[in-house]
DNA sequence: CGGCTGATTGATTGTGCTCAATCAGTGTGG
DNA sequence: CCACACTGATTGAGCACAATCAATCAGCCG
């Protein structure tokens, strides 16, 4: 009795309004008009916040949602018929994750906490509904499955064409960009995934990333310490994928 | 007056609608009910074929349609700062392109005939239109861009963190189950693209991909002969995939 | 015929992986 | 409180896989 109850005050307390969400610009909302924007906030639930090296969902869960975070960072992974893990994602807070599972009844990946998460999670099939209802909420979700393929796009070509270096100052940019879209400093952040995530995500060994963060501090383009990273030369880092000025000068 | 009739013409006969389409069981219509089927036939442009190396549409197009090939294999590629080609994918009858300038207002890749093409042209503000009436079409379309994800992130764990032979071995098994869906034989076909770009597609080089070919062709795992290739031992090929009995037997 | 593209094969090189050791930080149990 | 184990990160040494360089060959077309 007395768990139940507090279990319904902590579920209560989780229930912020997108309305009262800092997100709200970035998120789910903005593609509703304030009018409406009650009818999207019905259908979300949200739940109690995830713990570092929690499960949002495994590849074998049947899929049912799509989710947006809210706070902390989130990585989801494959795992091939060896075993092996392939990180194939990190979602900070206002980005959508779950929607490579719509067209299997399954999910593929795997989504766990990197640290203390909380998420909201968005029943798909009363998306799908509400889309009928609601034309730029469609046209929304379009543009957010199209913007992950977008992505993988120019992830096939850091994994295809680039080397070591290219691809983990890559990753710092887009990272620090997806900060500055929240308000936030995009010259100093912390990283909420270890080495080994990054360097599974990019496709190489962990010694590697590790090198990598060095020669870029010996080189003065960054200053890390752990998992805080600050942008010191932004234009090299850039420029790591190979500025054609360079060769100029060479 | 002569030749704008002859193009009439070739227009006229390029007006295949759905219905008269073989491929309907594996493209757009399968998401349609017969009677609503004139609405989408409606909305789609049948253009005439494109010729071995044009382009449908380039990264620097505005971003209109979708498109959904008819006959014929296309590539779509991306190039980088420093003008290197990055072929993102292959498509085949049934397949669909162009989804990921959905968000940007521009296309965000290149997409050549790799022989001589034909492809449906779909609106993509009709289409949307479209998908508020037909639940079922917006339903289909959600699944086909989830789907667009899900083989990309197949694609990342195989570019991350498989070996060359495993690349080329999921490549041609990947085409081979395409060729089936369409009712066509899944053991014997014909490879659509060069050396230069399943090498690309794979990030390899050209030489790499040759010389697995003739390994695979040592083993008695494959015919090839240029670009017709017959699968003579799939599990041998699937297992490439580094089958686990094989450890057991070591 | 010569020029061209696409594919194959050989020889060499190099980037990044593997193996291995060390170290710092953190939590655990005696 | 300290010894210990454990995880995450860093650094070094050697090696392997695949890229690169280079040459050859087949087919095609002007």
């Amino acid at each position: 009795m007395l768990c139940a109850a507090i279990n319904r005050s902590q579920t209560v307390s989780h229930q912020v309004s997108c309305n009262d969400c800092s997100l709200s610009p970035i998120c789910l909302p903005l593609a509703v008009a304030p009018a409406q924007l009650d009818q999207l906030d019905r259908i979300i639930h949200r739940g109690r916040p995830l713990k570092r090296g929690e499960h949002l969902f495994r590849a074998t869960d049947g899929f049912s949602s799509v989710y947006a975070v809210r706070s902390g960072a989130l990585k989801t992974y494959v795992v091939s018929d060896e075993g092996e893990e392939q990180v194939t994602g990190f979602y900070l807070p206002g980005e959508v994750l779950g929607m490579d599972g719509i067209s299997t009844a399954h999910h593929v990946s795997n989504a766990k906490a990197l640290e203390t998460a909380t998420v909201c999670e968005i029943p798909f099939a009363q998306l799908e509904t509400l889309s009928q209802q609601i034309p730029s909420l469609q046209h929304h979700f379009f543009r957010l499955m199209s913007n992950e393929i977008r992505s993988d796009r120019e992830l096939h070509m850091l994994l295809g064409k680039k080397n070591a270096d290219d691809r983990v100052a890559s990753l710092l940019l887009s990272l620090s960009a997806r900060h500055q879209r929240r308000g936030l400093s995009d010259n100093i952040f912390r990283l909420p995934m270890s080495r080994y995530d990054i360097a599974n995500y990019l496709g190489m060994a962990v010694e590697t990333v590790s090198r990598i963060f060095t020669r870029f501090q010996q080189q003065q383009w960054l200053r890390v310490d752990g998992r805080e990273i600050e942008i010191l030369d932004r234009g090299s880092l850039c420029g790591q994928n190979h500025d054609p000025a360079m060769e100029l000068l060479l």
